[in-house]
DNA sequence: ATGAAAGCGCTAACAT
DNA sequence: ATGTTAGCGCTTTCAT
């Protein structure tokens, strides 16, 4: 395997000059560099990063943790995160917090190891114990979560709040509906901790008024759907319009109105938040909320490499950066006006 | 950040004997041994896994290389693989060989840049220019690939033959289908051409004939099967039952349908392979083949560390994983005995 | 059982 | 503009 020492041997020059000119340090004659990256050329070389990253101290390894589940966009997000990273000459490096090891022991192996020259952090929420780690670490890092409150971190997040205050909207003013129900995510997830606070807002904003039983606990899975559905469908007066907080709950209302023998939209109409694959392809197929995953990989990436590239503004004030959404009108819901 | 040189001064012993202890090297002294671990712990030390790496020239860092596209089941792959790389301490890197960059390219720097311990490859065939390639690296590999025809490779491969036929079987034997058609998958791709030869080996078995033009070709999207259903739908004489190649296509197959206002499965009955997670949502819902994909990817990172690990027996043997499928019978096919 | 020292391939002062 | 050299943190001979 070629290294610098052979080139430099070949070129009879010194190891700092081949090394200079394979990083185009404009102290080397373009003579002297045209030679070396020949040689370079012949010998096939190529520069081995461990070395590198290990004389330097720093790593062109960017880090993605995911939580330990399955999800359609993440595949999305990774190839997002990876294609700018990639752009800058970077090497993604995904990484599940996997159940048995808690994201924080994961966390605090991981970001003193060397091995990451940076950090994305996908998580449902910005707790406690994960400020004290993240408050350790010397490598920089964005987090991708729900909520940016009033965090000091850099966070991109989809557009929660107008996302959902638009489909709220959309069912009150365009559709007429006044009897909506809403199936949260769960608890400590703040996605969808905004979700409900924008569909309230939105109601209070066109004096709908919001009965308690209408909002009812969810967990994002489908069969959380079903369960809140049927609830929710079970009722003397029930809603005529059902917003869950995302589209696998709102999966799982379809089985709970087919399970009740309810027609969707006539008898109930559903609307989710996501947009997944399957969506458009329901019966009838949903309306619902879409954000561009894809590119809320490509705005953490770039926000971190900013980050890395410039160590100096580290006292900058922390990016927040929202990912639009858009409303997806499809045939789960009518107009009743 | 604490060094094997720190814990050496305040033990009192040289950094060699804290690097045994903390290799659990049975020449240290049980005594010493615990004095070591014990002041590792209280400064809070973390092995630099880029030092070490360097120092032993190997890498507990392995890559999973992936085509540029998003595809639903990378994310269940990149699960499987992930889960046991990490039990084993190893980390995985996601690598997309990008559009810009030919695969061999992606392929010839990460192989030499000294990154990886390991890699695993997820190919649509082995072509010769993979096979020149790969011949030149000294890194472990193992290939995802549909065909593991003859290759010296390991490789591991969704059971396509067996699927395709067990599906062909099912069509014509319990159903009574006799007209049976094919939508195929490119013809550059090993999964696809599988399970056109398990289709037709199935179609001869049980004497029926094969029309030429009832097998079409697809590319494996969901517009090659529209046009491909809709070719096949137009026909005089058209087939009872479409087999796509994969699901996508398959849904394809129901948009075509759907203009053309046939009834699944009365009129058409339509098959397909993958059982993405739309599938069970189609109306009808479609009778499929599904495969473990999370399994497959345990597998060949099992297979990988394995070959890692035991880098003597580099001579054994080609090892074939076949992942098993299972048929998912739905409801757009139909009894029509 | 432990220590001394070389070295992994590269970068980055510091000379010249 | 180029060379010399130390050193990144660790492993691993080779001594002892």
């Amino acid at each position: 395997m070629a290294t610098i020492r052979k080139i430099a041997e070949k070129a009879k020059v010194s190891i700092a000059t081949v090394s200079r000119a394979l990083n185009d340090d404009p102290k080397v004659t373009e003579e002297t560099k045209k030679l070396i990256l020949q040689i370079a050329n012949e010998l096939n070389y190529k520069p081995n990063i461990v070395a590198r990253n290990f004389a330097k101290k720093t790593s062109n390894i960017i880090g993605l943790i995911l939580p330990d589940i399955t999800d359609e966009f993440f595949s999305e997000l990774i190839k997002g995160v990876d294609e700018v990273t990639y752009q800058h000459n970077y090497f993604t490096m995904v990484i599940s917090s996997h159940r048995y090891l808690q994201l924080e022991n994961t966390l605090s192996s991981v970001l003193r190891n060397g091995l990451l020259g940076g950090l994305i952090l996908l998580v449902p929420n910005i707790s406690i114990s994960l400020k004290n780690i993240l408050s350790q670490t010397k490598i920089p890092f964005v987090l991708i979560s729900g909520g940016m409150s009033s965090t000091n971190y850099d966070v991109v997040s989809v557009d929660n709040y107008q996302g959902a205050y638009d489909m709220t909207n959309y069912l009150i003013k365009k559709c007429g509906y006044t009897k909506i129900a809403h199936i949260t995510g769960p608890t400590d997830n703040d996605d969808a901790k905004i979700r409900v606070k924008a569909f309230k807002d939105a109601c209070l904003e066109n004096t709908i008024s919001i009965q308690k039983n209408f909002i009812v606990k969810g967990d994002f899975t489908r069969e959380s759907g079903l369960k809140s559905g049927m609830e929710l469908m079970s009722m003397k007066n029930k809603p005529e319009v059902i917003f869950a907080a995302n589209d696998m709950m709102a999966l799982g209302c379809y089985d709970a109105a087919f399970k009740k023998g309810l027609n969707i939209p006539d008898d109930i109409a559903i609307v989710g938040f996501d947009d997944i694959f399957v969506s458009q392809y329901l019966n009838p197929p949903l309306t619902t909320v879409k954000a561009q995953i894809e590119d809320e990989g490509k705005k953490a990436a770039e926000l971190l490499i900013e980050k890395i590239k410039s160590k100096i503004s580290v006292n900058n004030k922390p990016k927040k950066i929202k990912i639009a959404t858009e409303l997806v009108i499809r045939n789960s819901t009518k107009n009743i006006k």
